[in-house]
RNA sequence: GGAGGGAUGCCCGAGUGGCCAAAGGGAACUGACUGUAAAUCAGUCGGCGGACGCCUACGGUGGUUCGAAUCCACCUCCCUCCA
């Protein structure tokens, strides 16, 4: 089946340059890359849909290339932004960069190179600046620049944009060129919000190479109330355990919207389509199994199908009624001399459940509160002995915050 | 380089000497309702102590004053116009 249609159908096609022409090249092998650049210690589940387009393309026969802005975000991308990114160092950079780079290629098999991974650090940081402005620059307008939603956003709003950022589109568009003229790629696939530094690449390839050069967009990924999805209170949701356990990275998609499940299933897991539209055939309350299997997929893909499964176990354990091994929730150890000098309001905040003990004495006060499932409404209650059960206790903070105490002595 | 405007709590945004822990909105949190969903309604939303209390806070550093987010000086950053 064609990589077109594949990735059409499962909804990746937000926008190309030419359906027809984007498909016709994919009826051969062909290279395609996607750059991230290494702004964060982390990936996010933003960059999934980019990953999981890579990994169908390579599925369909492609050779898929992961490419590290470590060069790129030695500049800083301004797309998407109403404000300047703080410059990092290199160091962060490269220490980011290494991070990332093993969180993506769980995406892809890079066996017998059939997927490539680069770093454009190797080619961008030797570029000469008289050089790059001659062989280069000289095909850039600055007046089609300007057009550039990207950078018209900012300059429409009074925001400051500063010429390392406007150099961006330049340093984007020759990447392509060059991964097109070291190892062929004709093909780039990005966010929307990289459609307008895409479409310079394939513009500097047809001149200066006369060749043709495809552009594929993903959709980004919103919830369907028009939220960037991935934000928690605790902020992004990581591809990182460190920074996003892996229970609460299976919990962030148990509990999606409805509304959101299909398009889901269909963009982060390798799941057929008959699969998705058996699973989505229900509605209502009965939603929530394609929510679980979803969690359960891309949980497995992004941190292996053990931490899938303890995951899965820990959530059972928690919301289907008791039992179930519950060791991949989030957990404190305590000894029991320590806990037994504790109130309530201690064990919230000793817990991470409350910031401070205001705000566990709020959470209390409003019912909030929960000691092994029962709600305790006085913040001063000790909690002792009495309340450890096969050596833990179980905090609950509202609806579906858990935290369990594990008493070590 | 010159002239002017601005920096407020997670975000937006009022406040221009005491009545300001700081209006309003959004986000978030809790409860009710439910399906670990959505919508709706109610409450909460700096820290610490059981409240009327104290502490920290309105870009930074000093100063004026009984008292400053509010006035003055210098500094940092941003914006606008001029060159």
């Amino acid at each position: 089946m064609n990589a077109f249609d594949v990735l059409s159908e499962r909804g990746f096609v937000f926008q190309s340059t030419d359906p027809a022409g984007v498909r016709q090249m994919l009826t051969s092998p062909t290279t395609a890359y996607t750059g991230f650049d290494p702004t964060a210690a982390s990936l996010h589940c933003g960059h999934l849909v980019p990953l999981m387009q890579l990994a169908w393309l390579q599925r369909c026969g492609n050779r898929p290339i992961l490419l590290c802005g470590g060069g790129t975000a030695l500049v800083g991308d301004p797309s998407g932004k109403t404000s300047s990114r703080p410059i990092l160092t290199r160091d962060e950079i490269n220490a980011n960069l290494a991070s990332q780079r093993q969180q993506a290629m769980r995406f892809m098999d890079f066996e017998a190179d059939r997927a490539l991974v680069a770093n454009n650090a190797d080619w961008l940081c030797e570029l000469n600046y008289i050089d790059f402005l001659r062989d280069i620059g000289a095909h850039f307008s600055v007046n089609q620049m300007l057009t550039a939603e990207i950078y018209r956003t900012r300059l429409d709003a009074d925001e400051h944009l500063s010429f390392l950022e406007f150099n961006y589109q330049l340093l984007q568009a020759y990447d392509w060129l060059h991964l097109y003229r070291t190892v062929g790629c004709t093909m780039q696939c990005a966010g929307s919000d990289q459609w307008a530094n895409c479409l310079a690449g394939m513009d500097l390839i047809r001149r200066l190479e006369g060749a043709e050069a495809h552009v594929l967009c993903t959709p980004l990924l919103v919830t369907a109330s028009g939220q960037k999805m991935g934000k928690t209170e605790k902020g992004a949701v990581w591809l990182d355990p460190e920074l996003t356990p892996p229970y609460e990275f299976f919990q962030y998609w148990v509990n999606v919207d409805d509304r959101d499940v299909e398009r889901l299933l269909k963009l982060l897991t390798f799941l057929s389509l008959a699969q998705i539209g058996e699973l989505c055939s229900a509605d209502g309350a009965a939603l929530r199994d394609a929510k679980r299997v979803l969690a359960y997929e891309v949980t497995g893909i992004v941190h292996g199908q053990p931490a899938a499964e303890e995951a899965q176990a820990a959530a059972q354990a928690l919301f289907g009624g008791g039992g179930g091994d519950r060791s991949a929730m989030p957990s404190t150890g305590v000894a029991l001399v320590e806990l037994a000098g504790w109130s309530l309001l201690d064990a919230l905040v000793h817990a991470g459940l409350c910031a401070s003990r205001g705000e566990a004495r709020r959470l209390t006060a409003q019912g909030g509160a929960y000691v092994n499932e029962a709600r305790v409404a006085d913040p001063e209650a000790p909690l002792g002995e009495g309340v450890v059960q096969d050596g833990e206790v179980l905090l609950r903070a509202g609806k579906k915050r858990y935290h369990r105490l594990v008493v070590t002595g």
